[in-house]
DNA sequence: AAGCCTACCTGTTGGC
DNA sequence: TGCCAACAGGTAGGCT
Protein backbone atom coordinates (compact mmCIF):
# COMPACT_ATOMS: atom_id res chain seq x y z
CA UNK A 1 0.00 0.00 0.00
CA UNK A 2 2.07 2.63 1.68
CA UNK A 3 4.00 4.86 -1.19
CA UNK A 4 5.26 8.51 -1.05
CA UNK A 5 1.97 9.90 0.27
CA UNK A 6 0.82 7.47 2.51
CA UNK A 7 4.17 7.80 4.26
CA UNK A 8 3.94 11.57 4.03
CA UNK A 9 0.47 12.00 5.34
CA UNK A 10 1.48 9.40 8.32
CA UNK A 11 4.90 11.35 8.99
CA UNK A 12 2.65 14.29 9.66
CA UNK A 13 0.26 12.43 12.05
CA UNK A 14 2.98 11.05 13.56
CA UNK A 15 4.61 14.60 14.17
CA UNK A 16 1.65 16.19 15.53
CA UNK A 17 1.31 13.19 18.18
CA UNK A 18 4.96 12.80 19.20
CA UNK A 19 7.30 15.59 18.50
CA UNK A 20 8.64 17.17 21.64
CA UNK A 21 7.14 13.95 23.29
CA UNK A 22 8.63 11.25 25.72
CA UNK A 23 9.31 7.21 25.32
CA UNK A 24 7.84 5.37 27.69
CA UNK A 25 7.66 2.09 26.93
CA UNK A 26 8.69 0.20 23.59
CA UNK A 27 7.66 -3.31 22.71
CA UNK A 28 7.06 -5.39 20.03
CA UNK A 29 4.96 -8.77 19.35
CA UNK A 30 5.92 -12.01 19.16
CA UNK A 31 5.87 -11.88 15.20
CA UNK A 32 8.90 -11.09 13.52
CA UNK A 33 8.94 -7.97 10.77
CA UNK A 34 10.87 -8.16 7.98
CA UNK A 35 14.18 -7.65 9.67
CA UNK A 36 14.23 -8.29 14.32
CA UNK A 37 14.35 -5.35 15.81
CA UNK A 38 17.36 -5.48 18.23
CA UNK A 39 16.48 -6.04 21.81
CA UNK A 40 18.62 -3.99 23.27
CA UNK A 41 17.74 -1.36 20.94
CA UNK A 42 14.63 -1.58 21.87
CA UNK A 43 15.38 -1.23 25.66
CA UNK A 44 17.18 2.00 24.60
CA UNK A 45 13.77 3.66 23.86
CA UNK A 46 12.15 4.47 27.37
CA UNK A 47 12.82 7.98 28.48
CA UNK A 48 14.22 9.55 25.15
CA UNK A 49 12.77 12.50 23.71
CA UNK A 50 11.29 12.84 19.80
CA UNK A 51 13.31 15.27 18.56
CA UNK A 52 12.07 14.79 14.92
CA UNK A 53 9.92 12.86 12.68
CA UNK A 54 10.85 12.86 9.20
CA UNK A 55 10.05 11.03 6.05
CA UNK A 56 12.84 9.68 3.42
CA UNK A 57 11.16 7.71 0.43
CA UNK A 58 8.71 5.42 2.12
CA UNK A 59 10.65 5.56 4.82
CA UNK A 60 9.70 6.93 8.44
CA UNK A 61 12.35 8.59 10.69
CA UNK A 62 11.79 9.20 14.12
CA UNK A 63 14.46 10.87 15.37
CA UNK A 64 15.59 10.06 19.47
CA UNK A 65 17.76 11.38 21.81
CA UNK A 66 20.56 8.89 20.60
CA UNK A 67 19.40 7.42 17.33
CA UNK A 68 16.99 7.31 14.93
CA UNK A 69 14.17 4.38 14.25
CA UNK A 70 13.70 4.00 10.54
CA UNK A 71 10.34 2.47 10.46
CA UNK A 72 8.81 0.93 6.69
CA UNK A 73 5.44 0.48 6.55
CA UNK A 74 5.93 -2.63 3.89
CA UNK A 75 3.16 -3.38 1.94
CA UNK A 76 0.27 -3.71 4.18
CA UNK A 77 1.23 -1.59 7.41
CA UNK A 78 -0.43 1.63 9.06
CA UNK A 79 0.75 3.48 11.74
CA UNK A 80 -1.48 4.82 13.89
CA UNK A 81 -1.88 6.66 17.43
CA UNK A 82 -4.51 5.02 19.85
CA UNK A 83 -5.45 5.62 23.58
CA UNK A 84 -3.07 4.00 25.70
CA UNK A 85 -5.47 1.14 26.97
CA UNK A 86 -7.30 0.53 23.66
CA UNK A 87 -7.56 -3.17 22.37
CA UNK A 88 -5.00 -4.28 20.07
CA UNK A 89 -5.51 -6.20 16.99
CA UNK A 90 -3.40 -9.70 16.00
CA UNK A 91 -1.55 -7.18 13.08
CA UNK A 92 0.06 -5.11 15.84
CA UNK A 93 3.55 -6.02 15.44
CA UNK A 94 5.30 -2.42 17.10
CA UNK A 95 4.07 -0.18 19.79
CA UNK A 96 5.61 2.86 21.40
CA UNK A 97 3.62 4.42 24.65
CA UNK A 98 4.69 7.79 24.80
CA UNK A 99 3.59 11.43 26.99
CA UNK A 100 3.45 14.39 24.93
CA UNK A 101 2.24 17.34 27.42
CA UNK A 102 0.29 15.42 29.33
CA UNK A 103 -1.95 13.20 27.08
CA UNK A 104 -0.43 9.98 27.26
CA UNK A 105 -1.20 7.76 24.33
CA UNK A 106 0.23 5.01 21.96
CA UNK A 107 1.36 4.24 18.42
CA UNK A 108 1.34 1.24 16.91
CA UNK A 109 2.40 -0.43 13.50
CA UNK A 110 -0.06 -2.58 12.28
CA UNK A 111 1.09 -4.75 9.46
CA UNK A 112 -0.67 -7.82 8.05
CA UNK A 113 1.69 -9.42 6.13
CA UNK A 114 4.47 -8.01 7.71
CA UNK A 115 6.45 -6.68 4.96
CA UNK A 116 7.10 -3.56 7.36
CA UNK A 117 10.10 -2.90 9.83
CA UNK A 118 11.38 -1.05 12.58
CA UNK A 119 15.27 -0.92 13.05
CA UNK A 120 17.30 1.65 15.32
CA UNK A 121 20.15 3.20 14.15
CA UNK A 122 22.32 4.55 16.68
CA UNK A 123 23.96 8.25 16.44
CA UNK A 124 26.99 7.14 17.04
CA UNK A 125 26.95 5.42 13.94
CA UNK A 126 26.86 8.55 11.60
CA UNK A 127 24.46 10.38 10.01
CA UNK A 128 20.86 8.04 9.58
CA UNK A 129 21.13 8.88 5.89
CA UNK A 130 24.23 6.85 6.00
CA UNK A 131 22.30 3.81 7.10
CA UNK A 132 22.85 0.78 4.39
CA UNK A 133 18.75 1.10 4.23
CA UNK A 134 18.89 4.64 2.93
CA UNK A 135 22.33 5.36 1.92
CA UNK A 136 21.66 4.39 -1.82
CA UNK A 137 18.32 5.72 -2.35
CA UNK A 138 17.62 8.29 -5.42
CA UNK A 139 16.17 11.67 -5.40
CA UNK A 140 13.17 12.95 -3.53
CA UNK A 141 10.80 13.92 -5.70
CA UNK A 142 10.00 17.11 -4.47
CA UNK A 143 13.42 18.24 -3.76
CA UNK A 144 14.13 21.54 -5.82
CA UNK A 145 17.22 20.12 -7.04
CA UNK A 146 15.69 17.33 -9.39
CA UNK A 147 15.37 19.58 -12.46
CA UNK A 148 13.94 17.73 -16.32
CA UNK A 149 17.43 17.48 -17.35
CA UNK A 150 18.67 16.02 -14.08
CA UNK A 151 15.64 13.29 -14.34
CA UNK A 152 16.62 12.76 -17.82
CA UNK A 153 19.81 11.94 -16.85
CA UNK A 154 18.60 9.33 -14.11
CA UNK A 155 16.39 8.43 -16.75
CA UNK A 156 19.26 7.99 -19.45
CA UNK A 157 20.74 5.16 -17.49
CA UNK A 158 17.44 3.01 -17.76
CA UNK A 159 16.55 0.90 -21.19
CA UNK A 160 13.84 -1.05 -19.35
CA UNK A 161 10.15 0.72 -19.63
CA UNK A 162 9.64 3.74 -18.25
CA UNK A 163 7.38 2.19 -15.73
CA UNK A 164 9.77 0.20 -14.22
CA UNK A 165 12.30 2.71 -14.00
CA UNK A 166 9.71 5.26 -12.21
CA UNK A 167 9.03 2.72 -9.47
CA UNK A 168 12.62 1.93 -8.83
CA UNK A 169 14.22 3.94 -5.71
CA UNK A 170 17.75 4.04 -6.69
CA UNK A 171 16.63 6.97 -8.89
CA UNK A 172 13.48 8.91 -7.73
CA UNK A 173 11.91 7.95 -4.58
CA UNK A 174 8.64 7.23 -3.43
CA UNK A 175 6.20 6.66 -6.71
CA UNK A 176 4.71 3.02 -6.33
CA UNK A 177 2.81 0.81 -8.26
CA UNK A 178 -0.25 3.07 -8.57
CA UNK A 179 1.37 6.48 -8.60
CA UNK A 180 3.68 4.99 -11.34
CA UNK A 181 0.47 4.29 -13.13
CA UNK A 182 -0.97 7.58 -12.64
CA UNK A 183 1.95 9.46 -13.59
CA UNK A 184 1.87 8.31 -16.57
CA UNK A 185 -1.33 8.78 -17.81
CA UNK A 186 -1.07 12.21 -16.74
CA UNK A 187 2.14 12.99 -18.76
CA UNK A 188 0.64 11.09 -21.49
CA UNK A 189 3.24 8.53 -21.53
CA UNK A 190 3.23 4.62 -22.41
CA UNK A 191 4.17 2.76 -19.69
CA UNK A 192 6.18 0.28 -21.57
CA UNK A 193 8.28 3.07 -23.84
CA UNK A 194 12.42 3.08 -22.85
CA UNK A 195 13.37 5.20 -20.32
CA UNK A 196 16.44 6.07 -21.64
CA UNK A 197 14.36 7.65 -25.19
CA UNK A 198 12.56 10.22 -23.41
CA UNK A 199 13.17 13.30 -24.78
CA UNK A 200 14.00 15.94 -22.48
CA UNK A 201 10.76 18.03 -23.01
CA UNK A 202 8.54 14.32 -22.20
CA UNK A 203 10.83 14.08 -18.82
CA UNK A 204 9.68 17.43 -17.86
CA UNK A 205 6.05 16.85 -18.68
CA UNK A 206 6.50 13.54 -16.73
CA UNK A 207 8.41 15.38 -13.41
CA UNK A 208 5.41 17.66 -13.03
CA UNK A 209 2.58 14.59 -13.52
CA UNK A 210 4.99 12.65 -10.75
CA UNK A 211 4.83 15.74 -9.01
CA UNK A 212 1.18 16.33 -8.88
CA UNK A 213 -0.31 12.92 -8.79
CA UNK A 214 1.69 12.54 -5.66
CA UNK A 215 0.62 16.14 -4.41
CA UNK A 216 -3.07 15.19 -4.87
CA UNK A 217 -2.74 12.02 -3.04
CA UNK A 218 -1.10 13.55 0.00
CA UNK A 219 -3.84 16.51 -0.18
CA UNK A 220 -6.27 13.43 -0.31
CA UNK A 221 -4.83 11.93 2.31
CA UNK A 222 -3.35 8.98 0.25
CA UNK A 223 -4.97 6.32 -1.11
CA UNK A 224 -6.66 3.56 0.93
CA UNK A 225 -7.35 0.20 -1.14
CA UNK A 226 -7.70 -2.50 1.67
CA UNK A 227 -6.36 -0.91 4.96
CA UNK A 228 -4.09 1.63 4.96
CA UNK A 229 -5.40 4.56 7.33
CA UNK A 230 -3.67 7.78 8.95
CA UNK A 231 -2.05 8.49 11.72
CA UNK A 232 -5.45 9.31 13.07
CA UNK A 233 -7.26 6.10 11.45
CA UNK A 234 -8.40 8.18 8.67
CA UNK A 235 -8.59 6.36 5.45
CA UNK A 236 -7.23 8.41 2.56
CA UNK A 237 -9.81 9.17 -0.52
CA UNK A 238 -7.39 9.45 -3.75
CA UNK A 239 -8.52 6.06 -5.10
CA UNK A 240 -11.34 7.94 -5.90
CA UNK A 241 -10.03 9.98 -7.83
CA UNK A 242 -7.59 7.57 -10.33
CA UNK A 243 -7.41 7.65 -13.87
CA UNK A 244 -6.46 4.18 -14.52
CA UNK A 245 -5.18 2.24 -11.92
CA UNK A 246 -7.16 -1.09 -11.10
CA UNK A 247 -9.64 0.06 -14.22
CA UNK A 248 -8.82 -2.09 -16.47
CA UNK A 249 -12.10 -2.27 -19.07
CA UNK A 250 -13.75 0.71 -17.82
CA UNK A 251 -13.51 4.08 -19.75
CA UNK A 252 -10.96 6.14 -19.69
CA UNK A 253 -12.21 9.47 -17.57
CA UNK A 254 -10.92 11.41 -20.38
CA UNK A 255 -11.34 9.75 -24.01
CA UNK A 256 -13.83 7.20 -22.83
CA UNK A 257 -11.60 3.97 -24.67
CA UNK A 258 -11.18 1.15 -22.14
CA UNK A 259 -8.11 1.38 -20.03
CA UNK A 260 -5.93 -1.44 -20.63
CA UNK A 261 -4.20 -3.53 -18.32
CA UNK A 262 -0.17 -5.25 -18.32
CA UNK A 263 2.08 -6.75 -16.14
CA UNK A 264 5.64 -4.99 -16.62
CA UNK A 265 7.89 -6.63 -13.29
CA UNK A 266 5.61 -8.61 -12.30
CA UNK A 267 3.35 -6.23 -11.21
CA UNK A 268 0.02 -4.88 -12.58
CA UNK A 269 -0.22 -1.62 -15.33
CA UNK A 270 -2.67 0.25 -16.10
CA UNK A 271 -3.07 2.64 -19.36
CA UNK A 272 -5.72 4.32 -21.99
CA UNK A 273 -3.79 3.23 -25.36
CA UNK A 274 -5.19 6.31 -26.72
CA UNK A 275 -4.29 9.01 -24.33
CA UNK A 276 -0.67 7.63 -23.90
CA UNK A 277 1.53 7.58 -26.62
C1' DA B 1 25.74 -2.08 -13.54
C1' DA B 2 21.46 -3.30 -15.40
C1' DG B 3 18.05 -6.50 -15.39
C1' DC B 4 15.65 -10.39 -14.02
C1' DC B 5 14.00 -13.48 -10.42
C1' DT B 6 12.91 -15.08 -5.70
C1' DA B 7 11.63 -14.50 -1.21
C1' DC B 8 9.33 -12.61 2.63
C1' DC B 9 3.79 -13.04 4.59
C1' DT B 10 -1.37 -13.18 5.14
C1' DG B 11 -5.86 -11.28 3.98
C1' DT B 12 -9.17 -10.75 0.22
C1' DT B 13 -11.27 -11.86 -4.03
C1' DG B 14 -13.04 -14.24 -8.00
C1' DG B 15 -13.97 -18.49 -10.36
C1' DC B 16 -15.82 -22.96 -10.11
C1' DT C 1 -22.13 -21.93 0.46
C1' DG C 2 -17.40 -23.59 0.26
C1' DC C 3 -12.81 -24.32 -1.56
C1' DC C 4 -8.70 -22.87 -3.77
C1' DA C 5 -5.77 -20.32 -6.69
C1' DA C 6 -4.50 -15.89 -7.83
C1' DC C 7 -3.48 -11.54 -6.40
C1' DA C 8 -2.32 -7.36 -3.47
C1' DG C 9 0.31 -0.74 -2.15
C1' DG C 10 7.47 -2.98 -1.36
C1' DT C 11 12.12 -4.06 -1.77
C1' DA C 12 16.48 -6.56 -0.32
C1' DG C 13 19.39 -9.83 -2.06
C1' DG C 14 21.12 -13.20 -5.32
C1' DC C 15 22.26 -14.44 -9.81
C1' DT C 16 23.54 -13.59 -14.80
Amino acid sequence: MPELPEVEVTCRGVEKALLGGRIEAARVSDKPLRWPLAPEALALLPGQHVRGVRRRGKYLLIQLDTGTLIVHLGMSGSFRVHAPDAEATPWDHFFLTATQGRRRLELRLCDPRRFGAVVWHANADGPVGQHPLLVRLGMEPFDPGLDAATFQRLLRTRRAAIKLALMDGHLVVGVGNIYASEALFRAGIRPTTSAARLSLARCAKLLEAVRATLQDAIDRGGSTLRNFVGSDGMAGHFQHTVYVYDRAGQSCRVCGTPVRHLVQGQRSTYYCACCQR
